[in-house]
Order: structure tokens, then C-alpha cells, then sequence
DNA sequence: AACATGCCCAACCGCTATAAT
DNA sequence: TATTATAGCGGTTGGGCATGT
């Protein structure tokens, strides 16, 4: 590029601003304009290079600077903006007047991102995550989606991800089932894949009879959906993990917990690796599995246990 | 009360684009 | 056309503060 960063020079003042820096580099830009950065300190007064300057008024000093919290108006906006611009900041500074693009940045790092993630959505792509124990969270987050909903005042767009994510979540889980019913049939008795695919095209059926149905009814129908293709394991022990982006590095598949007569039947995620889960009783999310079955009394795994809501469950029980 | 941890955000760094020479 | 100067952009950092243990 052929030229060295302007805070090279030494001796030149870094970090935080005092007031009464501010109040020189508001002086002389209110006089004269801040004409050409570079030599602005100087004539201003700074001990501090052009850069510095020009970043401490256009980030701060200026006076068309809106400061405070985030409306929900302006975070709907990043969201949108966000989903069609990716991290072009500036540009999407220039629908939030008073805004700066560094104050975007920085709410859409420490607030919108996280909130995306939470909520099972890749923050880049504004999508639902297709693999299934990143999508972990997600679910989680779903049995919990009326609280969810009830403490949040969730606008159009954060509405349409989230009736994308319950839509995504149940295609999600129901090809889980499918997966984990293979995987048993395959383990039982006959397991070359085509007598399994046979005995699988209802379900395949029943998945794509899944796109049309409404999953929200006040909810618009999501524009697309990634249903990720069908995997037809042929055999128990050859059946293709899940997911390997988790710290769950083990091979996966669904089993059900068999609790009381009285208490439903509650999806569990086992690692493929583990004995066989014949009788797990129901616990509290997060809780370490303690029944007898979980192995031979070693380290005891986490088992993440998914507290989906009832009409969840029931739709596809 | 003391320490650890996590969050927030101003500021910096390194790079690219563009204008000027 | 090549070089240099300047402005702007996006990623990252680090210090202050709040909260938890």
C-alpha cells in the first residue's frame, strides 16, 4: 500500500479521551471545519494523530450523534438490514440516523448475535442452523418459546425467524424420529438399506407432507426451509452422526425415556457410544443421568434432555 | 470483603478504496 | 501508470463496570 499507519508516529497521545481533548477537537472543528485530519492536531492543539481525531468526532464528538439505547424500531432495522447487507456497518448506519457504524457493530456483537444464536439461527445467513445438536439450543429455547414470547416484545422479523425456527425445529426433530426409528429397525431385524427405505416411505411421506403444514397460524409460512435429505443408515452401528460440530463428539441418534405410566415419553440425546438406554427415568434438564443403565458407573456423561411443550410433543408423538 | 467472571463499548489496528500528483 | 496521501471500513482489543461466588 506503500504508506505506514498514521499512529506510527511517536509520541503521539493513545487511548481514552480526556474532556479536555474533546472539548479542543470540538473547538476547532466548530471554527473551522475539520478540513484535512492529518494536520488538524496540530493546528487544534492534540497531541494525538489525525486518526484518532476524525474517529473521536465521527464515533462521539459529533453533534448529530444519537446516544442511548436501541429502540426496538432501530433493532428491527439492523436485523433487517443485517439479513440482506451482512456486516457492511457503514451501509447500514446510513438508515439509522444519529447512529454510528461502530455502534452498531458493537450492539449487533454483544446483543443481536447472541440473541440470534440463542434462538438457533446462524447469525450470517438470518437461517435457521441445519445441524441438529447446533440447533440444540433452539429446541431448547422452543420449550420455553411462550416465556420466551410473553417477556420479549418480538417484532415482524424476530416473529417470521421464530415461526421459521418452530417449522425447522419439528422438521428437525421428526427426521431425528425417523433416523432413530431406521436405526432400531436396522439393529433388529432385517438391515440391508433397501428394505429399510421401504419400510421408511411413509415417514418419508409424512416429512414431506411436513412442508405444508402450518406450524404457527398467526405466523407467515417460512420462504424455504432446509430439509436436509433423508439418511438411511444401514446398519445400527454404521448410522452417520447427527452432527460433529458439538462438543457431543460422539455418534447420535434419539432414544425415549420410559419414566412413569403417567408422565410422556421424553426424547433424549444419547451419545451412539454409550450401553444401551433401557431405562432412564425423567430428570431435570442438565442433570447428570444416575439410573444403572447409564454404564458401569464411570464419568457420567451430560444428557441433555429436550423439555419440549406439549403441543409439540403431541403433534408428533 | 475479596476475588472471579462476563459484559459493554470506546478506541485501536490493519486493510482497502479513492483522489491527487 | 506508478506512487503517495487521505478517508473510510470492519475486525479486534482492553479497560471499566456490574454481577456472581
Amino acid at each position: 500500500m506503500g504508506r505506514s499507519p498514521c499512529c506510527d508516529e511517536n509520541g503521539l497521545k493513545k487511548g481514552p479521551w480526556t474532556p479536555e481533548e474533546d472539548q479542543k477537537l470540538v473547538d476547532y472543528i466548530q471554527k473551522h471545519g475539520h478540513g484535512s485530519w492529518r494536520a488538524l492536531p496540530k493546528l487544534a492543539g492534540l497531541n494525538r494523530c489525525g486518526k484518532s481525531c476524525r474517529l473521536r468526532w465521527t464515533n462521539y464528538l459529533r453533534p448529530d450523534i444519537k446516544r442511548g439505547k436501541f429502540s426496538p424500531e432501530e433493532e428491527q432495522t439492523i436485523l433487517n438490514l443485517h439479513s440482506i447487507l451482512g456486516n457492511k456497518w457503514s451501509a447500514i448506519a446510513t438508515h439509522l440516523p444519529g447512529r454510528t457504524d461502530n455502534e452498531i457493530k458493537n450492539f449487533w456483537n454483544t446483543h443481536l448475535k447472541k440473541k440470534l444464536i440463542q434462538m438457533g439461527f446462524d447469525p450470517m445467513t438470518h437461517r435457521p442452523r441445519t445441524d441438529f445438536f447446533a440447533t440444540l439450543p433452539h429446541l431448547i429455547a422452543l420449550a420455553n418459546l411462550k416465556e420466551l414470547v410473553d417477556n420479549n416484545p418480538w417484532d415482524d422479523h424476530s416473529m417470521r425467524l421464530q415461526a421459521e425456527a418452530v417449522q425447522n425445529a419439528k422438521l428437525q426433530y421428526l427426521q431425528c424420529l425417523i433416523q432413530s426409528a431406521a436405526a432400531m429397525a436396522g439393529n433388529s431385524t432385517t438391515n440391508s438399506p433397501s428394505s429399510i427405505a421401504a419400510e421408511l416411505e411413509p415417514m418419508n411421506l409424512l416429512n414431506s407432507q411436513m412442508m405444508a403444514m402450518p406450524s404457527m397460524p398467526s405466523a407467515p409460512a417460512p420462504a424455504a426451509v432446509h430439509l436436509p435429505e433423508l439418511q438411511i443408515p444401514s446398519s445400527f452401528e454404521q448410522q452417520q452422526p447427527l452432527s460433529n460440530e458439538t462438543n457431543h463428539q460422539e455418534s447420535s441418534f434419539i432414544v425415549f425415556s420410559q419414566g412413569e405410566n403417567s408422565t410422556p415419553r421424553t426424547p433424549l440425546i444419547s451419545p451412539l457410544s454409550l450401553p444401551p438406554l433401557t431405562d432412564i427415568s425423567i430428570s431435570n434438564p442438565g442433570d447428570a443421568c444416575s439410573t444403572s443403565s447409564c454404564g458401569d458407573g464411570g464419568a457420567m456423561p451430560f444428557w441433555p434432555e429436550l423439555l419440549l411443550d406439549e403441543p409439540f410433543l403431541t403433534e408428533f408423538a
